[in-house]
DNA sequence: TTGAAAGCGCTAACAA
DNA sequence: TTGTTAGCGCTTTCAA
C-alpha cells in the first residue's frame, strides 16, 4: 500500500504556484467564485481536478474554529429506530458539504456527556437522539454547544419530537371499543423521554375511558425483557398490551406465543416506531412517524444555528400515526 | 442559547500565559506527560480542567495532516448487519482517542468512491464495509488512501472477511442428510462479495452432494424481493432454501406462510448473519460470526497502518458457525 | 478582479 | 525538564 507523503498531496499553494497566481485566488475559486473572473475560476478548477486536489477540511476548519462536520450522539446504534435517522441526517448534511461524526454512548449518560463535551467544540453542532442525560446537564452543555435534541423535550433547547400521544390515545380508544377493559403498558428505557411520554399517554387515555392500565417497567427496553414480561402479564387478566416499541412488541408476541397465548385472539398487541411491523406474524399494529422529515428538520435547525449565538430555541413536532395491523382484535369474554 | 465567541474558548496559549509557562509545555502535558515534571503536568491539568479546556483536534490534525479520526463507508446503515459493526468500530476507535465519521453510499458505487475520495485525506484511514465498487477502482483508491475492507476480498488490500462457506457447506450437508435433493439459493445484492461467496459455497456443496441447486438473483437483496421470490419457488419443487441473509430468510418464511407453505414441515429455510434468528417463528437456522472481533480486527489493522506507507496487506478471516434453529426439518415425501 | 500577509491552535525540531 | 521557533493549509482582511 502506498500513500503520498505529506508533501505529495496537492495544496492551494502548489496549485497557485503551478498557475502562477496567488493562493488567495485559488482559495476564492472554491469558496467565493463569484468574486473572480470566470476564466480564472475555470482554470483553477481544471487544474485542481487534474492533480486531484481535495480541500483540507482541517485547515479550513482551523480558521473558523469548527470542522466542516456535525456530530450525532445516541444511546445505541443497533436499535433499529436509529439507523434510518442517521441515514437521513447524513444525507442532509452531505448536501451542505458536511461530514458526520457518530458516537454511541452505550446507554450511559456519563459517557454521553463526555462525548458531547469532547466532540462539541470540533463541530458545527450535535444532534443528540434520545438522550439519557439529566435535563440540567443537557442545559449546561447547551450553554456552550450547539445542540439539537431528537425525542427529548427540554425548555429553552432546540428539539424535534415524535409525538406518539395522539396515536396512542387512538389505539386505547379502539381497544376499549373492542371490549378491552384491562390494558398493560410495557415500558422502555427508564431515562427515555419517549417512554415517559408514551407511558403517560396510555395512562391518561385509559383514565378517560375508565379502563385499568397496568405499567410494567423495564431497565433497557429490550426484546428479552418484553418476552420475560409475558410471564407476569398472563396472570393479570389484561387483554391488551401496548409496548414501548416494535422490538418489545415482538418480544411480547413471541413470549405470549411460547405460552400458548394467541395474538390477536387471546391478547391484542400494539407496537411503536414501525421498525418491523409488517414482518411479524400477525403483522403488528403499530405507530409510525415520518423519520426522514424528523431527521431533516433537526439537521436544518442545527445548520441554521451554526455559528450564531443566542438563537431562540425551536420546538418541532412530528405527529405519529396509528397503523392498523393484525395484532389487535376484540377482547375475549373468557377470562384467562 | 449561548456559545463562547471564538476568542472565548481556552487554548494552549492562554493556559500557558495564565500559568506563565510556554505553550509547548502545556502541549506536552497532554501529549507527552512523561517528559515533564509531575508537578508541572498536575498544574496544567488542574488549570485546564478549571477553565474547561478541550484540545482543538483540528489544529492537532493540521500538523499531522490527518484528523484524529477514522471513517466508515458502507452501502446502507439501515441494514441490520451493519450497526453492530459500527458500534464495535466506534468503541475500539474511542479507546485510541479517535472519532468516527460515518458515510452511507445508498448502495451506489459512484457515491461510495466519491465519499472515500473526499473523506480519505482527512482521516487516518477508512473502513469500507461490503463495498459495491469495482475492484480496480478500489485498488486505485488504495494507492493513495489507507483502506481496510470488511467482506470484500481483493488481493493486495487489507481486509477482514467473514467466511460463511464452511457453515454453508455444513448446512447443505445436513439438508441432504435430511433427504433434501433440490435446494434453492436466494441471492443478495449483486455487487456484494458476500453474496458471490455464499452463492458459490451453496453451488459447490450441492455439486459435491449431487443435489440440484437453483439460484435466484435479486437486485437489492431485500425482504420484499425474498417474499416475492416464494411465488416462483413453490413451483420448482425445491424443498429447502438458503437465503443470502436473515432479512431475506425472514421474507421467505413469511412469503411461504402466506402461500400456505409451512416451515419446516413443507420447506426448510437457512438464513445468514444472525440478525434476527431467534425472533422469528419458527426460530431461523442461521449462520453467525463474531462481528465484534471482526470490527476490532479491522480497526486495529487500520490503526497499525496509519501514517505508514507501503504496508503489507493483511488478510483476516472470521469463520462463521452454523446455528441450528427450528426452520430446518426432513424433506417431505409428498411433492408439492 | 487579484495579491500580500497575518493568523487560526497546535506540534515538533532544536536549543538551552 | 522547559523554552523558542517555525510551520501545517487555509481564509480573510487590507491594499492594489
Amino acid at each position: 500500500m502506498r500513500r503520498p507523503d505529506p508533501s505529495g498531496r496537492p495544496t492551494i499553494v502548489k496549485i497557485a504556484a503551478a498557475l502562477d497566481i496567488s493562493p488567495s485566488t485559488v482559495s476564492r475559486a472554491f469558496t467565493r467564485p463569484e468574486l473572480l473572473h470566470p476564466d480564472t475560476v475555470a482554470a483553477v478548477k481544471a487544474h485542481a481536478l487534474e492533480v486531484g486536489y481535495v480541500p483540507n477540511q482541517l485547515a479550513r476548519g482551523l480558521v473558523s474554529g469548527r470542522a466542516n462536520a456535525i456530530g450525532i450522539v445516541l444511546p445505541d446504534i443497533a436499535n433499529p429506530f436509529f439507523p434510518p435517522l442517521i441515514r437521513s441526517i447524513q444525507h442532509t448534511a452531505h448536501e451542505s458539504g458536511l461530514s458526520v461524526f457518530i458516537a454511541d454512548s452505550a446507554d450511559d449518560a456519563g459517557r454521553e456527556q463526555e462525548l458531547i463535551h469532547d466532540l462539541g467544540p470540533q463541530v458545527h453542532g450535535i444532534i443528540n437522539i434520545s438522550s439519557r442525560m439529566a435535563s440540567r446537564d443537557l442545559q449546561r452543555l447547551a450553554e456552550s454547544h450547539n445542540i439539537v435534541l431528537i425525542n427529548r423535550d427540554i425548555a429553552d433547547m432546540s428539539r424535534v419530537l415524535v409525538d406518539t400521544a395522539p396515536a396512542i390515545a387512538q389505539a386505547v380508544e379502539q381497544l376499549t371499543a373492542l371490549g378491552h377493559h384491562h390494558l398493560a403498558y410495557v415500558g422502555g428505557p427508564k431515562a427515555s423521554w419517549s417512554n415517559a411520554s408514551r407511558s403517560k399517554a396510555v395512562i391518561d387515555a385509559g383514565r378517560r375511558h375508565g379502563v385499568i392500565v397496568d405499567t410494567y417497567d423495564t431497565r433497557l427496553g429490550s426484546y428479552d425483557e418484553a418476552w420475560e414480561a409475558t410471564h407476569a402479564l398472563v396472570a393479570t387478566g389484561a387483554t391488551a398490551a401496548i409496548a414501548f416499541d416494535d422490538v418489545m412488541a415482538h418480544g411480547l408476541l413471541n413470549g405470549f406465543a411460547a405460552r400458548g397465548v394467541r395474538t390477536p385472539e387471546d391478547i391484542s398487541i400494539v407496537g411503536c416506531d414501525d421498525t418491523l411491523a409488517t414482518k411479524t406474524q400477525p403483522e403488528l399494529t403499530t405507530i409510525a412517524a415520518n423519520l426522514d422529515e424528523t431527521a431533516r428538520t433537526a439537521t436544518n435547525i442545527l445548520l441554521a444555528h451554526r455559528g450564531r449565538s443566542r438563537v431562540a430555541a425551536t420546538r418541532g413536532v412530528q405527529t405519529a400515526q396509528l397503523l392498523p395491523g393484525g395484532s389487535v382484535g376484540p377482547a375475549t369474554a373468557v377470562a384467562r
